[in-house]
DNA sequence: GCGACGATCATCT
DNA sequence: GATGATCGTCGCG
């Protein structure tokens, strides 16, 4: 038998995403990656920031009090599979949906470093002088993936949208943990330390 | 039926 | 750092 000299990546299996602790799942799918199949055209990158929202008992979220509507049903659906909204009228947001049916916790995906496919998301988003920006932010990341409402319900387990490890270990100090972004929303859950990204990356949404 | 409001981004100054 | 774009969704009654 041959060794392998690298770990091989392998996608992650169901159980990655029926954790009930979406805070936890949120610092574990930094270092990921991240890959999208439309058109018939790869993309994908690494997964260098998140931020965790917690039904029913995060403000923060949209099933918070358990609140269920045609836009946020699909977060009560079992993990591993993607939930897809639009804000601001304009951009889409990609979401990881995590814990067992009938949970409503996400992990929203805020930036990625580019990996596969670079050229074609350069095309997408019109930035063609500074890769550092293709997949800054929830918006930005999902144009460049080709990603809108339509593939709300994708399973990770398909192939249209899934996610590997590559073998990346980040420890505790490689990651930071501060408030989440763009909340309008008052008390503890404001700054409440959900929102995680790699440390000195370039490629996240903002320090 | 309708008014208000975003888990944002690009483009200014 | 400030601002305008832009529209699906929610909640009201």
């Amino acid at each position: 038998m041959e060794e392998e000299s690298v770990t091989p990546a392998r996608r992650l299996e169901r159980s990655f995403y029926l954790n009930t602790n979406a805070v936890e799942i949120a610092r574990n799918l930094l270092g990921k990656v991240i890959y999208s199949s439309v058109d018939k055209i790869i993309t994908g990158g690494v997964i260098v920031e998140t931020e965790a929202y917690k039904g029913p008992e995060d403000v923060g979220s949209h099933s918070y009090n358990g609140k269920r509507t045609v836009r946020n049903e699909m977060m009560y659906a079992e993990g591993g599979l993607v939930y897809m909204y639009i804000c601001y009228g304009i951009h889409n947001m990609l979401n990881i949906v995590t814990g067992p049916e009938g949970s409503s916790h996400a992990v929203l995906i805020r930036a990625l470093e580019p990996v596969t496919g670079i050229d074609v998301m350069r095309q997408r988003r019109s930035v063609f002088d500074n890769d550092k920006r293709l997949c800054k932010g929830p918006g930005a990341l999902c144009k460049a993936m080709g990603l809108s409402k339509k593939h709300n319900g994708v399973s990770l387990a398909g192939d249209t949208v899934w996610i590997e490890d590559r073998g990346t270990v980040l420890t505790d100090d490689e990651i930071i943990a501060s408030p989440r972004v763009g909340l309008n929303i008052t008390g503890p859950y404001r700054d409440i330390p959900w929102r995680f990204y790699i440390k000195r990356n370039p490629y996240i949404s903002r320090p």
